[in-house]
RNA sequence: GGCUCCAUGGUCAAGCGGUUAAGACACCGCCCUUUCACGGCGGUUACAGGAGUUCGAACCUCCUUGGAGUCACCA
């Protein structure tokens, strides 16, 4: 599920929630060309993981079944045609041929893109020759006959009075030739069957809203509330699109993100509680929404936010409970089976912000080698390579002398030794710690480090980078 | 291009005619830990531009500029 989509959900959900309302699911699947076999799976289960219950839907059923929309084809079609009785609709025979030509004929003349607009040219067919030819067994379309002027308004919760020319509008099909609707009408007589009440869905839709608004119209039917939302971003020219790969839910759930923090991220973006409050749980989340917090404006997804908020989430994960979540990406890892999971997501906890950093964070322990002896260079510790190679030929023959290897045992040795040893702890610990790990920035420090690979282990690899300085 | 919408730091954002223009992320610095982080403290950075309305504009109006959406037998 995409992150917009999901934000979209969550708005609703949200202000369904707060206002003691019903949060229905519908799916809406009626372009069977674009049809996902398991995509269904993925809504239920993402809605599952995020903690938002519905109390209609497919699986659960409801008053207003079905909730499937290719399974309410009749129903759309019943409705199509009294619209068309209405005078809101007309049959049209156009072929894709024609439509083309239609195109090539308003295409503008130095070469530029011109935009077309279906010429009403069905509309305006005999009722008996309309009749003979769906008789016929014709292929047909129903489109929506979209008055030749005028204007029409509504107000949108969110972004205010939005008024249309009819005139810029121009006659949609609302059923298909394959005799399923299109969202344009199903979404319409579905939301007035269903008794709903506010509409939240993307901005992309704020301008086409009149023309649904016209069929509610012609029905005599009541217009819903209709709470636009904001797009969310890539960056300033780009909204955050499928095709980048990691602008759907599962791919952050993958990455390590927790769905906790995935919400409270997505329901900051274009909505503020009006307070300071960044983090924020699913029952504050409900309490505190409202409409007016949400903003005009597109929101640029911003990842480093996302992993600090993850971060705060993750820290507050029993010690339990955040290695349960951690073990997977150990065993991606090359540490795999090989070190006690638990004693290393101790160390981890506090230290990474999404659980896809513990491999790189922890493959240190299983691969080591030559590395730039610039990393010693401490401007705060007085440490440069010469130092580091002074500290650690002192530094081996106390580490050697520990007998009995642990954390304690460590510390109190180490730390003995530095008194007397003429460095300052902070020159053999930085020195050690590098020596030993080959990275700047690890997950403890030297102690943690040194009780973690074991003696044997550590003083192979202080003798092994002190030969290299 | 037509139409619709949007415009406060790099990012998310508060602000609703009188504010030293919040807060958070990121970045930088300091402290803590004589080690990595965490944590604490502090700092740099914003009302797109121009007219108008008003005693007074980030807030209201208009224009300009910039950006987005839309113009399907997709949703």
């Amino acid at each position: 599920m995409h992150i917009g989509n999901l934000r979209t959900a969550l708005y609703c959900y949200l202000y369904a929630r707060r206002h003691k309302g019903i949060f229905i699911l519908r799916i809406e699947d009626t372009d069977q060309e674009r049809f996902v076999p398991g995509a269904t799976e993925i809504i239920y289960q993402t809605l599952q993981e995020c903690g938002m219950t519905h109390e209609e839907g497919p699986d659960t059923g409801g008053k207003y079944g079905p909730y499937v929309q290719s399974q309410r084809k009749d129903i759309y079609l019943r409705y199509a045609k009294r619209l068309v009785q209405l005078g809101g609709a007309y049959y049209c025979f156009c072929s894709k041929e024609r439509l083309e030509t239609l195109a090539e004929e308003q295409s503008g003349a130095n070469g530029e893109k011109t935009y077309k607009k279906y010429d009403k040219h069905c509309l305006h067919l005999p009722k008996e020759e309309i009749k003979r030819r769906l008789a016929a067994g014709e292929p047909y379309v129903i489109r929506q006959n979209i008055p030749l002027s005028g204007t029409s308004s509504y107000t949108d919760l969110v972004f205010g009075e939005i008024s249309v020319d009819f005139s810029d509008i121009e006659d949609n099909i609302l059923i298909k030739s394959d005799g399923l609707p299109t969202y344009n009408f199903a979404n319409v007589v579905d939301d007035h069957l269903m008794k709903i009440s506010h509409v939240f869905r993307g901005s992309e839709y704020l301008s086409s809203t009149p023309k649904y608004n016209l069929i509610y119209d012609t029905f005599k039917w009541e217009r819903p509330q209709y709470i636009h939302l904001p797009l969310i971003m890539r960056d300033a020219q780009h909204k955050l699109s499928k095709r980048h790969g990691d602008a759907n839910f599962d791919d952050f759930i993958k990455k390590g993100y927790l769905p906790e923090a995935i919400v409270n991220y997505i329901a900051l973006l274009g909505w503020s509680p009006g307070d300071n409050r960044e983090k924020l749980s699913f029952a504050e989340l409900i309490a505190a929404f409202d409409i007016a917090g949400i903003s005009k404006s597109g929101s640029i997804f911003d990842e480093p936010k996302l992993r600090w908020l993850n971060a705060q989430y993750l820290k507050e994960l029993s010690p339990e409970e955040f290695n349960r979540r951690a073990i997977p990406f150990y065993e991606q890892s090359k540490v795999k089976n090989k070190y006690d999971y638990a004693k290393l997501s101790a160390l981890l906890q506090s230290r990474a912000e999404i659980l896809s950093d513990i491999p790189d964070a922890v493959d240190f322990l299983e691969e080591f080698g030559d590395f730039d002896n610039a990393l010693y260079l401490n401007q705060k510790q007085k440490v440069d390579a010469a130092v580091a190679k002074a500290a650690l030929t002192a530094l081996i023959p106390a580490v050697e002398a520990i007998s009995d290897w642990s954390l304690t045992t460590i510390h109190d040795s180490v730390s003995a030794f530095a008194e007397t040893s003429g460095f300052k702890k902070g020159q053999l610990l930085w020195s050690a710690r590098i020596a030993v790990t080959g990275r700047a920035s690890t997950p403890g420090g030297a102690f943690e480090m040194f009780d973690l690979l074991g003696k044997p282990e550590t003083l192979r690899r202080l003798k092994y980078s002190l030969e290299r300085l």
